[in-house]
DNA sequence: CCAATGCTTGAGAGTTGCGG
DNA sequence: CCGCAACTCTCAAGCATTGG
């Protein structure tokens, strides 16, 4: 016989009430049959799971180690149930997404679509497009939101919705008194960048390169803040997404510069492995973001 | 039909707590 | 400190249900 969800429904209930008789009390069975029931999850693991002392039971190593797994099992068995009596949209999305999607502009859809769907939990991870497209392609995230395309066999890819880089300096920055930037004046910047592997750095270097400017690259930092701080310091030139630059150009920290050669357009695409199974729960949250 | 499973009942044994 | 009632757990026997 293998160990059986009732079993460890008696366990948990003997810890929480102390003794077998009022375990068995509250899940409606008899004494005996309770302490069966624990004698025999004790003979299943082969370990003893309380310490008797005299009339009393304390809950040995064995037993602390194992109640965090009987409570793990017993609630998502409880889950199970309710799903299929609610008909409810029930269940848990691990969600990837690059820095700046995960960020600036997933936690507002997210917070939505969570207050619409209460029971369902959502965890989002953040890393740059590179690392989350691997996480998709080990289905360590059921899908995620991207800022560059992958042409990986593996992998669907929907466009979800557009974004614009734009290119930025500090206030006092002689730039930023300017109307129109020219190639030449950007060839002198000293840029302030994302990692190589992040999709913003992508399309600013794709470009760049379309309009023959070489980059002169002064700091790379991991973190859209920190490019943002350092250049609202007054330390070099940085490209992100307008999205990103809101608050400091609402605070008059930074000028967004006008450089109409730069193609600076990309778009943020919805990533799923096409091996994935779509469940009820995906499926709802796909609707809600109109990707089909 | 039989074996496995899980339950109840009833008996028994150890522990606790209280009164004398 | 002793004796006893009450309490709590275990064990054995037997019953009902389920599935091969």
């Amino acid at each position: 016989m293998n160990i059986t969800l009732r079993q460890l429904e008696v366990f948990i209930t003997i810890i929480k009430t102390g003794n077998i008789t009022k375990a068995a009390e509250e899940l409606n069975m008899t004494q005996a049959a309770a302490s069966m029931a624990l004698k025999e999850l004790e003979n299943q693991l082969g370990e003893q799971l309380f310490e008797r002392v005299g009339k009393k039971l304390y809950l040995n190593e064995n037993g602390r180690h194992l109640k965090g797994y009987a409570l793990e099992i017993i609630e998502k068995s409880y889950e199970l149930s309710r799903i299929f009596k609610s008909g409810k949209v029930v269940g848990e999305l691990r969600v990837g997404a690059s820095s700046t999607i995960g960020n600036y502009i997933l936690p507002a859809y997210i917070s939505e679509f969570i207050v619409k769907n209460k029971n369902v939990k959502i965890m989002l991870e953040v890393g740059n497009t590179e690392e989350i497209l691997n996480k998709i392609l080990s289905f360590d995230v059921d899908f995620g939101f991207v800022e560059g395309f992958s042409t990986h066999t593996d992998l669907k890819m929907i466009e979800w919705i557009e974004d614009e880089l734009a290119v930025f300096v500090n206030i006092n920055n002689q730039l930023a008194k300017r109307d129109v930037i020219s190639v030449n004046e950007l060839k002198e910047c000293e840029w302030i960048l994302r990692e190589r592997g992040s999709g913003t750095r992508e399309v600013f270097e794709y470009a760049m390169s379309r309009s023959n400017i070489p980059v002169n690259v002064l700091l790379e930092l991991g973190h859209t803040e920190a490019i943002k701080n350092a250049v609202s310091q007054g330390v070099g030139v940085g490209c992100l997404s307008k999205a990103v630059l809101e608050d400091l150009v609402r605070l008059k920290k930074i000028k967004i510069l006008n450089v109409p050669f730069l193609d600076l357009k990309r778009k943020f695409y919805f990533v799923m492995h096409k091996k994935k199974y779509i469940t009820t729960v995906i499926k709802k949250f796909m609707d809600y973001l109109n990707l089909h």
